[in-house]
DNA sequence: ATTTATATTATAATCATTCTAAACTGTTGA
DNA sequence: TCAACAGTTTAGAATGATTATAATATAAAT
């Protein structure tokens, strides 16, 4: 758990101003004790039923993709219709649960490291991501 | 490269009938020596170069998702803002060039098998997806 | 051939996201 | 302390990709 006065340097040391709003979406996304996973969707409604005062919906956009932008937050994306951010920013896989729709982080227990032999292009490796996507039964294989 | 009366049972095996505009789609992305990576918007362009007859927007985002609900194309979702389709449909990674926003195929010689040591939600498992972005040195890590 | 189910089409509708520009707020430094 | 400025928020409009509509056309079945 993590103080107000925390996400304040946090946000001005990246060059951010200490907003109401940005603190107030950073207690939403930031103190928690696991990894959060949410579309903006997810957030804007977090924040309408759990604050009195309003985030205008432009300004929840903004601010996740300025966190994004500062590398607070890292974005999923797991169908055309479907992006997650998620505040796990360390290297890690997912598994994505298609009956839920719900977003499993891994760690390296879960998914070993990924071997790649042959970076075909000769340019530098900027991420390397693993979704593993998992339904009950009786879903179609694929 | 496909003759055309393969087309017509392809579809037919499938319950789609092969109508004017799916066998000319079919043409367009199936006969070819490579596997073709493209939205929806390369398609439509590629379609309205290459024939005199149009076909309409909506018959292009119907058949495409016909196609992929067959099983003929897959779906790869690199960001929110971009999906594309592969007419690779056998298990296999991608290379994502973040500097010229092209899809490469990866075979086992470039990407190791994954090692899923534990679903941990005792699920089947319905695919396996890695993405390596790639870029110039020039650009950030992350 | 006639009928029926399916497909195509142009256009409208939808919906998530981004833009706009006016009002507001945090920060700086006099 | 308090102006002045740059950065931020906001409601509402604009955008743009995708999907829905419903009339017309086509393929398949009888």
């Amino acid at each position: 758990m993590l103080k107000n006065s925390e996400f304040i340097s946090k946000l001005r040391n990246s060059g951010l101003r200490p907003t109401k709003q940005r603190l107030k979406i950073c207690e939403v996304l930031f103190n928690r004790d696991k990894t959060f996973h949410f579309t903006i969707n997810d957030l804007a409604k977090n924040i309408s039923e759990n604050f009195n005062e309003k985030i205008s919906l432009a300004t929840i956009y903004n601010t996740v993709h300025a966190f994004k932008d500062k590398g607070y937050l890292k974005e999923i994306t797991i169908s055309s219709d479907k992006s997650y951010f998620d505040t796990n920013i360390t290297k890690h896989h997912h598994f994505y649960d298609e009956d839920t729709n719900l977003l499993i982080d891994c760690n390296d227990n879960e998914i070993g490291k990924v071997n790649i032999k042959n970076n075909i292009t000769g340019k530098k490796i900027s991420s390397v991501e693993v979704l593993v996507r998992v339904a009950s039964d009786t879903q179609n294989q694929n």
